[in-house]
DNA sequence: AAATCCCCCAACCGCAGACAT
DNA sequence: CATGTCTGCGGTTGGGGGATT
């Protein structure tokens, strides 16, 4: 028998079911406690995600679906990232915003571990600084997806955009990409020839920097080949530790003088698709029904390969700025190429011009040549962003601390432990409100898979109560078997914002069934690779006055 | 040391789409 | 086809805590 509600507790008012009186029900707000926690995520472990409502009717829970859903999403749900963005987070994030604009979820889907709400938090914050500093929303480099394809009915409003593209500090909005993928022309693209391009003439560089590019003889052309084949064999294994040495990296901007380096560190190898991506309905039975995609098939504007290799593009032309200083091409002795900038200030410029020290200047010879023995140093030092999922974390009942800012509750501890077999007790003492009768829920392997101690969080947690009357027993339920997943949310946007697909651009659902997990991994990868590791972590000690993020630009 | 500012985060709300009836 | 329900998404708010004045 598995508990999943334990009635009134005393954690301090945050009981669950809590009637008004009338027999009524009133859900509870505010924040969750351990207790909550644990009901919410033992139910959805033993019946899979959705059905947030029956969650709360079958569970002592005396929250609303929402909530329930809210809360599995973006705390309880295994495999969750915390602790700060890492470099290449933040980097992709502002990366993809340009893409997709206030897409949260959209992003969260490329940023495995990361929610949505989180995703948004920082770009909502990153907004108001640079609101508040009248610093530009996108890095140099990075092209808004609105001003990559102007829309031709939009022409007049080049100018305005354009005064948009950096904020001032009195101006009433930034220019963030609405949600409209209308495109918002600016000066910024107008003059595309100015763009300088990443190249390199060794191939396998070029495989390495752009596993996917088109100009490499392998690159997939369809999502269904990008989840067929194997990606191009990098120079080293994108899966490789980012502590090791083996896959060195690409700093995008690295001046002479050492001082400013600005890598991404290559995010964690995603061990499985958040759990978001997957979504379910229930039919009346209560089986469910075929996974359904429910990804937003809202207008896309395609996004063009140089707009994706914009991470390698400097888009700014040398005869745009007089006052240019130089940024110099190096290569490195590990066969990457590498830029090096020379930062003018450590701030924007609250004007329309180009922060001078942006302005790039392509110098190939010889002369400019460098070696770089250690290239890499992260934006940002950060946790660790491959954290332990609280769920796997469950059985660790030492390692507890309170769900407050800055102290994230990474297991649940004996004390929670004692708290819900209190409340249980309490409950089997004075009796609960044990629901009637329960309809046949469904039982997902899907969620069953993280971790190998599951059965001992629930044993541990829950076991000894098999015998007892206590609420919200599920013992009558079944499992089913055979659910098949439709994940294709990340390869869709993966897909589309390199545009490999079809010229349509349109990628069926039909098509999208067909990717794996094993496939959503290596897309990832895939796309990690174009952020390669730091490959020496003794860079990063050795240099933390020297990293260089946008932030720092304050 | 107190007040203020700012950041971070969690959670709520309303809306819209998908689906079931 | 209309209606209701469920779910997901994006916007917003409010509290806690650190940093700054």
């Amino acid at each position: 028998m598995i508990l999943y509600g334990v009635g009134t507790g005393n954690d301090g008012g945050s009981t669950n079911h809590i009637s008004d009186g009338g027999g009524r029900v009133t859900l509870k707000k505010g924040p969750w406690t351990a207790a909550e926690d644990e009901i919410l995520a033992a139910y959805v472990r033993e019946n899979g995600e959705g059905n947030w409502n029956a969650l709360q009717k079958h569970t002592c829970l005396a929250r609303c679906g929402k909530s329930c859903r809210l809360r599995w999403a973006n705390h309880l749900r295994p495999n969750l990232k915390k602790g700060s963005f890492t470099g290449d987070e933040e980097r992709l994030i502002i990366q993809l915003h340009a893409q997709l604009g206030n897409k949260w979820a959209r992003m969260a889907a490329q940023l495995p571990g990361r929610t949505d709400n989180e995703i948004k938090n920082y770009w909502n914050t990153r907004l108001k600084r640079l609101q508040r500093q009248g610093l530009p929303l996108y890095p140099p480099d990075v092209i808004p997806n609105h001003q990559l394809h102007p829309h031709p009915q939009h022409q007049h409003q080049q100018q305005n955009q354009h005064q948009q593209m950096y904020f001032h500090p009195h101006s009433s909005q930034p220019n963030t990409p609405s949600s409209s993928p209308l495109p918002s022309p600016t000066q910024l693209n107008a003059n595309p020839s100015s763009s300088f391009t990443f190249h390199t003439t060794n191939a396998s560089t070029a495989n390495l920097l752009h596993p996917l590019s088109p100009h490499t003889p392998t690159t997939p052309q369809t999502p269904s080949q990008l989840s067929s084949r194997p990606p191009p064999q990098p120079l080293s294994s994108p899966l490789s530790s980012p502590l090791n040495n083996q896959y060195p990296t690409l700093p995008l901007f690295n001046n002479n003088n050492n001082n400013t380096n600005f890598t991404f560190p290559r995010p964690p190898p995603l061990l499985q698709p958040p759990s978001s991506l997957l979504a379910r309905r229930y039919n009346n039975s209560n089986t469910p029904l075929n996974y359904t995609n429910r990804v937003s098939t809202a207008p896309f504007s395609p996004v063009s390969r140089d707009s994706y290799t914009s991470f390698l593009t400097l888009p700014y032309s040398s005869s745009a700025a007089p006052n240019t200083q130089p940024i110099t091409y190096h290569n490195t002795n590990n066969n990457y190429s590498s830029f090096s900038l020379n930062p003018s200030s450590s701030s924007y410029p609250t004007t329309t011009s180009f922060p001078s020290f942006l302005h790039s200047h392509y110098t190939p010879n010889s002369s400019s040549t460098s070696f770089h023995t250690n290239p890499v140093y992260s934006m940002k030092q950060d946790l660790p962003s491959n954290q332990i999922p609280q769920i796997c974390a469950f059985n660790n009942v030492n390692n507890f601390t309170d769900n407050k800012k800055g102290l994230h509750r990474r297991s649940i501890s004996c004390s929670l432990l004692e708290d819900v077999m209190e409340e249980a007790e309490a409950l089997d003492g004075g009796g609960g409100g044990r629901p009637p009768k329960r309809r046949q829920l469904t039982y997902s392997p899907l969620n069953n898979h993280h971790n190998n101690n599951d059965n001992d969080f629930f044993s541990v947690t829950f076991g000894q109560y098999d015998s007892s009357e206590n609420i919200c027993s599920l013992q009558d339920l079944k499992p089913k078997e055979g659910e098949t997943l439709e994940m294709n949310t990340m390869q869709e946007d993966i897909a589309k914002l390199l545009d490999w697909g079809s010229d349509s651009g349109e990628i069926s659902n039909r098509q999208s069934s067909a990717v794996t997990d094993e496939n959503l991994v290596l897309d990832v990868h895939q796309f990690a690779s174009l952020f390669p590791a730091d490959s020496t972590p003794a860079a990063n000690d050795n240099n933390d006055n020297n990293n260089f993020s946008w932030d720092d630009l304050d």
